[in-house]
DNA sequence: AATTTGACTTAGAATTATTCTAATTCATCT
DNA sequence: AGATGAATTAGAATAATTCTAAGTCAAATT
């Protein structure tokens, strides 16, 4: 998919309109980018898919859109053991699992409540805004994809 | 405390004996740094406490000195949001308080078997052998010891 | 419609935590 | 004592990200 949806396009707009900044293409096109390849892309891969559907874009540009983006609530960083930050625009409330033997970062879907209901081991002095949790491992073999 | 104790002096001792490297004074004084003040130090931190107890010790050999202890199993690494790494030698499954407005981490104790359960959010195919848990917010004013 | 304004984009330099390199030092073994 | 190899060290190299300063562009104002 080259280009942004119109509902995608939509919520892009608001929500960067709500945060005081525009919708410019460079934006669009990394959140498309984003949206249509969901695998955690770091930086640099953003950028290298950026760049095929608009090979003007600089670096620099792609580290400003993805901070636009996350700071206006789109899109989350996923930090995995100091490598370079990675991009995630599920907006649901879900963990990540980390293997070991090929790198990639996979959603994981939580039931509803299971992040919120995690703050209960916190002792009462601790007001806790958001909760991060990962996991680390392998895949049992047969499941690649 | 300015030296390490006999059972802590123990514990370092047959750990890297299993891992098979050797106890020295700098794996000894930089372990004793870690013991004594559990409140996550950088490896910044860690070479300024290091410092004051042996003057003579280079950010490269603690920087050596932590990889040592980490990859013999008594200090964990803990990363949070791409800041520096800490080290904590809490060897007890717990989870991580992470303070905004600080920046300081509190090792957060979990009941019994917590951080083992969480693992059955996950579908099947993936088989984690760690699980990391971590909160951030803010602490209840009055208490920011 | 021309001008102004300020947000956005861009190339390249700077930053910085960490790793690497290559030269010593040091403890242990023969 | 001499040999061996691990450990330590200073300094260089690396690499993700941020910063800087100059250019571009679209919308707003005149
Ligand atoms: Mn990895
Ligand atoms: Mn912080
Ligand atoms: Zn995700
Ligand atoms: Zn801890």
């Amino acid at each position: 998919m080259k280009r942004l949806g119109q509902e995608d396009k939509e919520t892009l707009t608001t929500a960067l309109d709500h945060s005081g900044q525009r919708a410019t293409p460079q934006r669009e096109t990394v959140f498309g980018v984003l949206l249509d390849q969901r695998d955690h892309p770091t930086a640099d891969e953003v950028y290298a898919r950026t760049k095929s559907r608009m090979p003007t874009i600089s670096m620099a540009t792609v580290y400003n859109c993805l901070e636009t983006l996350v700071s206006s609530g789109l899109v989350k960083q996923v930090n995995i053991e100091r490598e370079p930050t990675r991009y995630c625009p599920n907006l649901a409330p879900h963990a990540h699992f980390h293997c070991r033997e090929t790198g990639r970062v996979y959603d994981v879907p939580v039931p509803a409540g299971t992040m919120e209901k995690l703050t209960d081991v916190l002792p009462g002095k601790y007001q806790a805004d958001s909760v991060e949790l990962v996991f680390r491992g392998h895949l049992a073999k047969g499941n690649s994809k």
